[in-house]
Parts: C-alpha cells; structure tokens; sequence
DNA sequence: ACAGAACCCCGCCATG
DNA sequence: TTCATGGCGGGGTTCT
C-alpha cells in the first residue's frame, strides 16, 4: 500500500505530518503497513510555510516507480503557485490516473482541481477559501462544510487538521472501522470529531465586504428568525428565485436554503451552549418554529442533539 | 408511522 | 456566438 503525497513550496507541513501519523500508526498496531514517500517538481529539500524542510524525491521517480495506490496533495499558502505548475498539474493527471485513488487535503483541493480531476465530483476544502473555490472552479461540487468528502476515486477533505481525519477515512475503508479507531486513540485525536461532518464555521466568514450576497448575508444573520424561504431572499435582491439560487449556489458554493439552515444553526447553538434560554425559546426566536424542528435541523446538521449541544459538546476539542 | 402538502434544487430550454 | 436571465417540470427532502 504506497502512499505518495505532493508537496511544494510554502505547503503545510501540517497537512502532510497529519496523514503520515495515521498511516505510520496503522502499520504500528498491527495493521498493513503502508509505504510513504513524498514528491516535489524539482525533488530536493522543500521548505514548507513553517521552515523545516523536508526531503522529497523527483517527479520524475514518481512516473518511473510502480503505481502508487494512493496519491495525496497537500494544501498551504503554496497552493496558489503549486496550482500553476504544469509540471505538478500533468504529474496529478498521469500519476493519479495510475493510482486507485487520488485525494487533497484542505487548498491542495485547488491544485487537483486545477488539474481537472475534480470536475464534475463534489468535493470540499478550507473554510476560509471555499467562496474563492467556488468562483475559481465552478464545475465542482463544492460541499463548503464537510471535513471530507469522497466522490468515486477521489477524496477530499477541509482544513489542515482534517487531513487527519481524511487519513482515517482511508484507512477504514482500506483496513476497517475497529483500525481507525484504535489509530485515533493511539493518536489521540476524535474518531469522529463531535459536530459530525460540520466543518468550523464555513459561512461565518464567508462574503465579509466583496461578494454580491455580501449584505444579504448579514441580514440574515441579523434576522435569523425572519422568514427566509428562497423567494423572499431573491425579491430581498431583486432578482427572480431561479436566477437568484443560481448566483447564489456559484458565488457561494452552498444553496440558500442550506446557507439559511446553516447560519441559523450556528446562532441557535451559540444560544444553547451559551444556556439561559430553553431549547423552545430557542427554537422560535432562531426561525425553527418548534422545537422539534430545531432538533432535526441540529441533528442533521451536526449529528448531535440539542440538549447535549447546551452541555457544551458542540465545536471545538479539535486535535 | 405515514400520507399529502410544501419546499428546495437543478437540468433544460427560451429569450434577448 | 456567448452570456445573463427566467420560467417550467420533476425528483428529492422536509414539514405537518
């Protein structure tokens, strides 16, 4: 089982040591052991953002090597430049078509989407950069708050630290569930991170001055609880609800509805963990209604419930 | 638990 | 021709 992760200048070193635990651990605690390697254009010494090179070997060794069964690319603030690369780029096409699977971790998802194998799939990235994705790489499927994605042969997963958990996801679907978890522990990281598929806060951040939806965004974090079905939003912008979903889905990469659902879950749960209201004041002044319905949306949302929201089991405990 | 209503979302096509 | 726009139908999900 060969792994064989991308890296380039100024990448997170993070993004690649994460992954590297997992499947160095794996074959640890009695696994199959997985053979990594790493590779970079020129091969060499590459220095990540953080300043502590490490040692990777040609491209050109990577084509002339059997084919590997995974190829990895890493994400970091080089990813702008690395998606540039034609070298990087035609090397994530002929190497990746030979490999059983192909997977970027946080903004590598811009590189291997430069590299066209994301067309058309759905896949996620860092929550910081996902309204950028979305304007850069309209063809993907964008999934702005998911830690990790798989589509077919191609996995993806959001920021740094859930490379980690991307590594896991590999490492079950290749090994099984009860070598994950044991991998995790041994790491001591979540499994499962608590809020479930919930990526940190995507559209919190999302839209602060450039975008179109930009004010909208902020009326509907004003007004959490006004109605917010997809035609009020569009006559909100003067648009019609067809053309309005459209815009919204490209400049965003998240349907309004969802975006809704989103931005009033995170006002509830802010709410809820913060205590003093109970769940169905909650509920009606965040646009649920009734509470049953707050408890679907979180349950679906974050795969927790309400209740166990308030007794602070809700985001951060990160690795 | 379940059926019908309501809503969402997207592919498709027409228009300008 | 390409691009922004908008209406429609239907498959899927959620609500009541």
């Amino acid at each position: 089982l060969a792994v064989a992760f991308l890296i380039y200048p100024e990448f997170q070193l993070l993004d690649l040591a994460g992954p590297l635990a997992v499947f160095e651990t794996a074959g640890r605690l009695g696994g199959r052991a997985y053979a990594l390697a790493t590779y970079a254009v020129g091969g060499g010494l590459v220095a990540p953002s953080c300043g502590i090179p490490v040692l990777s070997a040609p491209l050109d060794a990577l084509a002339q090597a059997p084919a590997p069964d995974t190829l990895l690319v890493v994400g970091g603030y080089g990813s702008r430049q690395a998606m540039q690369d034609a070298r990087l780029l035609e090397a994530l096409r002929g190497q990746g078509a030979r490999a059983r699977r192909v997977g970027s971790v946080c903004s590598g998802a811009f590189v291997l989407a430069a590299s066209g194998w994301l067309d058309g799939r759905r896949a996620t990235t860092h929550w910081a950069r996902s309204q950028e994705f979305a304007r850069c790489f309209p063809q993907v499927r964008l999934e702005p708050d998911c830690i990790h994605v798989q589509d077919g042969p191609v996995w993806t997963s959001a920021g740094i630290t859930a490379g980690t958990d991307l590594a896991l996801a590999l490492l079950a679907a290749d090994q099984g569930e009860a070598l994950a978890r044991a991998v995790a522990r041994q790491l001591v990281v979540y499994y499962r991170r608590p809020g479930g598929q919930s990526q940190f806060s995507a559209l919190l951040e999302m839209s602060p001055s450039g975008g179109r939806f930009a004010t909208l965004l902020d009326y509907i974090r004003q007004n959490p609880g006004a109605p917010l079905d997809v035609d009020s939003l569009a006559e909100r912008c003067h648009m019609s609800p067809r053309h309005f979903a459209r815009s919204f889905r490209a400049e965003l990469g998240i349907t309004p509805a969802r975006a809704v659902e989103r931005l009033r879950i995170e006002a509830a749960c802010a709410a809820l963990e913060e205590g003093g209201l109970s769940v169905k004041a909650v509920a009606e002044r965040y646009g649920f209604g009734d509470p049953e319905r707050l408890r679907r949306a979180c349950q679906r949302v974050l795969g927790i419930s309400p209740v166990a929201l308030r007794r602070g089991g809700g985001y951060g405990g990160d690795a």
